[in-house]
DNA sequence: CTAGAACCTCAACCTATATTGAGGTCAAAG
DNA sequence: CTTTGACCTCAATATAGGTTGAGGTTCTAG
């Protein structure tokens, strides 16, 4: 019998237990509580114990995370939940709605640039002072990569 | 005068005039050198000097990363690009259609994932585990910021 | 009761993409 | 000929998002 049984799906989830069913590992989750996203109390033997709303917020943070949100503002949103009670399905459609805004706004942004790729395939025109896809002030230069973010 | 212009437009240019005809910074400039993505010659007083087509690299260097191209496969693509001439605009053109079919990609994966969610805004799924968004194998999984590229 | 699995902390390391700074050289304008 | 700005190298730092490992503790099945 493994130590996740042990807890009898009752209202705790030992560390190994959430990794397992969130799909993440546990030095992720690790990570995860030191920077705020989820937090846990302790057994007597001082082993993490989460509660089971975790497996939801966990849940949501992988989604927001596909759709590009980076942890420190989907942590923001996380902080942003009514305490004192057990998030609602409202409160987590209410954070998906801000998300889905988001993840519009980056696929407007990389159909855009697939638009002006189109455009000047074939033309080769990449190095010419007027070709749109080199225009310096083009709102896209902040879409991209994950990494752009730092030049943010 | 400046030193740039003391290059007069003919076939070199300095670093600092790189930089500020391709919109990007010295440092940055470096940076690419190293990764092997852009060459130069140097002055006999050791200054860099790039050929004008340096310019265009750039240029199709930045494009790609705003496709979401990591630099890695930038220059694999680069190099692929034929020796011993300057590269036309049909190898151009060549690059861009993969780099496009890439974005394409991403942009489904994206469009996927908003279908989803739109899915998902309001009945708070996202704990239960026939959630679509919660599916570990889900393709979509291994889109996401530039981030993601480290897990995969 | 004991072995081994699972847990703990803390620090170091990893990739990608650069930026910043220290310390020194080079080149051209005045 | 001096001063100033652009350039050089190399190492350290930064961010995001984790992973890995060392060294030690706890728990639970047998």
């Amino acid at each position: 019998m493994s130590k996740a049984q042990s807890c009898k799906k009752l209202h705790s989830l030992s560390v190994g237990d959430l990794a397992a069913r969130a799909g993440v590992s546990v030095s992720t989750l690790h990570f995860y509580e030191t920077k705020g996203l989820i937090a846990s109390t302790r057994t007597g033997g001082n082993q993490r114990r989460f509660g089971r709303d975790v497996l939801r917020r966990v849940a949501v943070i992988r989604v927001a995370q596909r759709a590009g949100v980076p942890l420190a503002e989907i942590r923001q949103a996380l902080d942003a939940l009514p305490a004192r009670r057990t998030p609602t399905a409202a409160d987590w459609a209410k954070l998906s709605e801000g998300w889905k805004a988001q993840l519009e706004a980056r696929i407007a942004s990389l159909t855009h640039l697939k638009d002006q790729l189109d455009g000047c395939i074939g033309c080769g025109c990449l190095s010419l002072s007027d070709c749109p896809l080199r225009n310096p002030g083009d709102a896209l230069a902040k879409e991209g990569p994950g990494a752009r973010l730092l030049q943010g």
